[in-house]
DNA sequence: CCTTTATAGTTACATATGCAACCAATTGCA
DNA sequence: TGCAATTGGTTGCATATGTAACTATAAAGG
């Protein structure tokens, strides 16, 4: 008959992880939750996934990109580009047309529709995101913006390239 | 060479999100280029995933828990669970029998080749964290701590609790 | 020109994940 | 007891995502 509960006896030897002190974990719960917590907002009233609100997002600031540029902006892959862009255009949120100097090359823009959906959400997104900071004192707020900003200079594993694969 | 790319004229009548700066966006990037570095130094070398692992290292932390009290544990959903203690216990990392007063709760453990897996790869996600945390300098990481605790404590989203235990 | 190599984007397949329905053991309570 | 409600865990199905292979243009060099 073992003890109970506690911290197995092996954790001497053993050094297991905590994880609910481990960065990658904490981080990785923080960002899920919060994210699901603004899709929440848009994505039953939508139908859309959170790929391809970031898509919208990206295409509402830099008008006539490439799927490629879209992928590098959103630090996404060109498949999932690729495949978001599909439901997009499909949707009439997007347009896609051919550029005139290089056919394998797709030119994008939001539709009206598109539009509209985006000045619904952006707010939504904004406010959700002013929620979470409110969390925070000034100080605290302008520590993390800059503590982000350190973490992810040149990739934030600081190997150089982001998002390995 | 064409113009540089510059925000969309429609960019005044329609605010439109910056990704770069947008605080969910960059916890999502930061976050998945972390868990994906930490990964790639186990994932191949013994065919498990993060979510496996997590289960481990909970395991290693807490000997005899139920499938249940894992899931509370590592914030997975009780399918998640479900599905990588069959891979864990096939694998023969995790054994698995019957609780004597409740036959439907099981009574997990490392076995030997868990626990010597465990010691093998704990160390390496504690390097990686610690090649992560090596950028910023001793005041950034404890307003980091800080913050963390501060953005979870009652769930991300201040609603209600998501990572209970 | 013709061949080689690189680039934009799509498709196919295999795996992962989320949700709902489900089975079995347990508990609550009339 | 006996039956409804609850809980631990698994399974099925529908989606999502990553990797590699593929198509089509384009660029570079003889």
């Amino acid at each position: 008959m073992t003890a109970k509960r506690q911290p197995a006896p092996a954790t001497a030897e053993h050094a297991p992880l905590q994880l609910e002190h481990f960065l990658p974990y904490r981080l990785s719960i923080l960002s899920n939750t919060i994210s699901q917590a603004i899709a929440n907002d848009y994505q039953r009233r939508y139908d859309i996934s959170v790929t391809e609100w970031r898509v919208m997002a990206v295409l509402a600031r830099f008008e006539g990109l490439s799927a490629r540029e879209v992928a590098e902006r959103t630090a996404m892959d060109k498949v999932a580009v690729s495949r978001a862009l599909a439901r997009l255009v499909e949707a009439g949120r997007v347009s896609r047309s051919i550029h005139d100097n290089d056919k394998r090359r797709s030119v994008l823009g939001l539709t009206e529709a598109g539009w509209a959906m985006h000045d619904e959400v952006a707010p939504m997104a904004r406010a959700r995101e002013r929620e979470v900071l409110a969390r925070l004192s000034d100080e605290e707020r302008t520590w993390l913006m800059l503590i982000l900003d350190r973490l992810m200079e040149n990739g934030p594993t600081g190997k150089g390239g982001s998002v390995p694969g």
